[in-house]
Formats: C-alpha cells, structure tokens, sequence
RNA sequence: GGCCCUAUCGUCUAACGGUUAGGACACAUCCUUCUCAAGGAUGGAAUCAGAGUUCGAUUCUCUGUAGGGUCACCA
C-alpha cells in the first residue's frame, strides 16, 4: 500500500487569505516539497481562491515569492506552464460546476434552495437527521435558473469510512458525523472539498499530504472519490505546529508568516532544518542536516504523530550555527542583501577591514539583523547621557595611551596591550567601563577589533582632550 | 458535547518487548578569555495514572485522565 511505484506528484494548496504563507504551511510544503524530488517526483503549488470575501489583495504573489526565497520552489503552479493548470482554482470554475453537476445526474448531489435562516430552523427541528430527509423543495429543476441554490452531497447514513493514513495507520470515520456537504457554493464557486478532489484528481496527485487538522474531512473526499469513481491517492496527515501553551500554531502568540523569519534575519536553510526537526528526528541523532541529506534519508513514515512545539530559542540556536559555518564571503553576501539600502553596513562591509570585521562576529550572530546594534556606534558616536566623572577621567587617560600608538602601528594587539597596561596601572579601572565608554555598553564585539576598525583619527575624536 | 488524533526531561526528540531511558535546545557550574560570544567539560531534569498480557512493558491491550483537532455556502 505505501509503495511509491507510480510517479510521485505532491502539492501544497495555499489560501490567500492572509499577509503571507503560514510557517505551518511551510512545514507542509516541505514536507510535500522533499516527498516529491527524493521520488523524483513532481511538486505542485496550487492556489485555493475559492473564499471570495476572505481573499487578500496580492497575497498570492507574496506567498509564491516566499516559497521561493526559501527555496521550495514548484514544478508546476502559477506562472509555471505546467500540463494540468490553470493553478489557481478561480480560473477553473466551470470544470467545477460540470463535476458537481454530474453528481447531480448521477443521483449522488442535490439542488438545495435553503437559505440560511431555513437551515437553522431545520437544524433545530430535526438534530440528528441529514439534510437530504428534511430538505425542503431539493432538487426542483425550475427553480435552478431563477433562485439562488446549492449543490449538496447525498452523504449515506451510517455508514463506516475507512482510510489508510501513511502515517497514522488505519483511520475509522462514520458518516453520521457527516451532514450533507455543500459542493458547490450559491455563488458559484466550489467549496474546499470539492475543488480539492477534482483538482487532486485531474492534477494526478498520488500524495495528498497536508496537516493533521484535515482528518475529519478526508472520508468526505473519499466520498467524492467513490462518487465520480476514482481512485484514491495516498493520504498523510502530518501534525500541526503548535504555540508553546499546545494550541494549534496562532498569530496572536507567535510569528506565522513565514516572510517574518526571513526579514528577522533567520536564513531559509536554518528555518527549513528546523522545520524538519517537527515531529521527525535524524537516524544519526543529527541536528544540522542540508536539505539534499534529509531527502536522502526522510521517510513520511518516520513523522511522528505528537504536535511538537514551535521553539523559537531553538530555532535561534541553529541559525547561529548556521551563520557561524558560512564562509566569509558567504556571510558578507548575506549580510549585504539583508541590509540592502543600508549605506554604513554596506561601506563597512564593502571596506578594508571587512575580513576583520566578518571574523570577529560570524559567531556571534544569532540572526543577520543582530549585526546592527552591535556596530551601530562605529557610524556615530554613542549618546553618552551615561557619562560619569570617572568615565570622563577614563577617557582621558585612555586618549594618553592611544595617542601613543602611531598610525602604522593602529592595531588590535597594540590597542589591547595599551588597554592592559593602563588596568594594571590603575587598579580601579574594569574594562567593562572602557566598553561603556566607547560602546554605550558594558559589553559587546571585542572591542579591540572594533577600534582598529574604527581607525586611530575616529577613536581619538572621540576622547576628551 | 459527538467524533477523530495524541501522550518520554520545560521544549524538540532516541530507544527489534530486555538500555544505568540516549542526544539537542534552554538552564546551572567550571575551563578558556579584553567584555560578550564561540568552543570544551560537568550537572539537575522525563516514560500521564490504573489494570491486564508477559519471565520481563516506555514499547502490546483495556479503562481513566489530560492535551489537540474537527463538527460552515472558511480553507
């Protein structure tokens, strides 16, 4: 049953109905995404537009973009030219309608005319019955061209759906936890469940991977399936991300947009390996993997089936690593697209003390947005309302002892050996106020470094004369 | 509430039915050290509860409990 001999084709199937592609969704796609080329398979993004009143301006083209920048990228979808589209299901509306329809004829859907106020009443009425047994005037054919209808799946009463989940195992549903679905909406669109099967199956997916939270709805697909007579693809439901109070993964208490990780300054690598430590662990007990060797060894019969939590700490920690291993010029190119119109970043990193600079903080970044702050006060002296007498007698002695170090001779070894020199003289003086006195903080990059970058003529502008 | 899914350190996870229940993050201590990191060492920290099967249960079964999901003309 879980052999792959058919070709893999997997997708992931977006709604645009928020500012970008939820993290959770990322995850799916990966996991979709790595599915397909470790089969050699096919990967598929296709765009559910089907809620029209929850549809968000231009965040379809935010959501494509982000996939991209986090380098799942699709075989087919939209602006892809691939054989099965269009991919965005507002530009397949009539194959809908001619599939709900034929459902009709065949007896398995009906015409519904209820509005909403009648399907509460009934709903009060008549608990536990379907809808087919109470539905007033289904199915009256004059009516489909003057009022406004739906069509309805005849779901059969009591009756046992079985499926097999790759990951779960055998999954049991009645259809008595089932009313009668809406197919097609009395707008004219289809809803999820239908346009998910007939695109599925048109689009030849064998995989249909998604999160757990779909569960409940797949016997409602099955039963589409069994209706047009097709056969089912594959089902794996993988576990929902979850905030750290175990609710399912919310904006209101963590950052979902996947973009948001990405302008944090996470790099997509690190997001996507952290990812692929959610409900899934490496054979070897590995932490850090590139995405060739996950779909070398990942299995969807190795996802657990445990919500684990979105741990960002962790997250943090690996992304350090991740920066920390980057080759310099790598580091420098990443840094330099990240701060993009930053003129200072750019001149320091673009200058002569560039390699210094990328040796003293490559680990000591957990994100690339962390390099700002830390540098911040080579661009402009630090506000200095901290400023003590003894700091002020500090920067005096300190300007002494610099001031004896020559141009030629301006370097970290020469700056850190004036500065010892100067604290074995006088007891009292602790190096983190020589970083309060340059830096506006007890802490901070090696401050030796920094001031060789600095250069002899800023550093001494910046001491009391 | 019905139904479905799930249950190992605070978190992410390992453990053919037999391990002193392992690793990682976080935390603490120490080493290194110009502060802060990085790196190294050490430490505390878990099998939800109760029955059953078995020589033996984290692992299999049942019950309970807890958490999550889902019950729309939203996906």
């Amino acid at each position: 049953m879980n052999d792959i001999s058919q070709l893999v084709r997997t997708r992931i199937a977006p709604s645009p109905t928020g500012e970008d592609i939820h993290i959770g969704n990322l995850y799916t796609a990966l996991i979709n995404y790595i599915t397909a080329k470790k089969n050699g398979g096919v990967f598929i993004v296709r765009i559910e537009d089907t809620d029209r009143t929850r549809l968000v301006e231009g965040a379809m083209e935010k959501i494509l973009s982000t996939l991209e920048r986090f380098g799942i990228v699709c075989d087919e979808g939209p602006g892809k030219n691939g054989e099965y589209g269009p991919y965005i299901q507002s530009e397949r509306l009539p194959l809908y309608k001619k599939y709900a329809e034929e459902l009709v004829v065949s007896e398995k859907a009906y015409y519904c005319f209820c509005s909403k106020e009648e399907l509460e009443v009934l709903k009060e009425k008549n608990l536990s019955r379907r809808h087919w047994d109470v539905c007033e005037d289904k199915n009256n054919k004059e009516r489909v061209s003057t009022d406004l209808y739906v069509i309805r799946l005849k779901v059969p009463a009591n009756t046992e759906v079985k499926f097999h989940d790759m990951i779960r195992g055998e999954i049991v549903i009645n259809t008595d936890q089932i009313d009668d679905q809406v197919l097609l909406k009395s707008d004219g669109f289809p809803t999820y469940h239908l346009a998910v099967v007939v695109d599925d199956y048109l689009m030849k997916i064998s995989h249909v991977i998604r999160a757990e939270e779909w569960i409940s709805s797949t016997p409602k697909h099955i039963l589409l399936y069994n209706a047009f007579g097709w056969d089912l693809p594959f089902f794996a439901h993988v576990p929902i991300l979850r905030n750290p109070d175990k609710s399912k993964l919310s904006k209101r208490k963590n950052p979902v947009w996947a973009s948001w990780y990405l302008e944090e300054g996470f790099l997509p690598e690190a997001v996507l390996n952290y990812l692929a430590l959610m409900g899934w662990g490496h054979p070897q007990g590995k932490e850090i993997f590139t995405l060739e060797e996950l779909m070398d060894i990942f299995d969807l019969k190795d996802v657990q089936t445990v919500g684990p939590v979105f741990d960002i700490a962790k997250l943090r920690w690996m992304n350090q690593q991740y920066i920390q291993h980057l080759s310099k010029e790598e580091l420098s190119k990443r840094l330099l697209t990240f701060y993009g119109e930053n003129r200072d970043i750019i001149s320091l990193l673009e200058g002569e003390k560039s390699t210094l600079l990328l040796d003293i903080i490559s680990t000591r970044l957990s994100t690339l947005k962390e390099l700002l702050p830390q540098v911040e006060y080579l661009f402009a002296k630090p506000s200095q309302d901290f400023m003590t007498k003894e700091l002020g007698d500090l920067s005096l002695k300190i300007r002494q002892k610099f001031e004896n170090i020559s141009e030629a001779d301006w370097s970290k070894e020469a700056l850190l050996n004036v500065m010892k020199e100067l604290m074995n003289q006088e007891k009292n003086i602790k190096m983190s106020d020589i970083y309060l006195l340059f830096t506006g903080s007890s802490k901070g990059l090696p401050l030796p470094d920094m001031l060789e970058i600095l250069g002899r003529e800023t550093t001494l502008s910046r001491l009391s004369q």
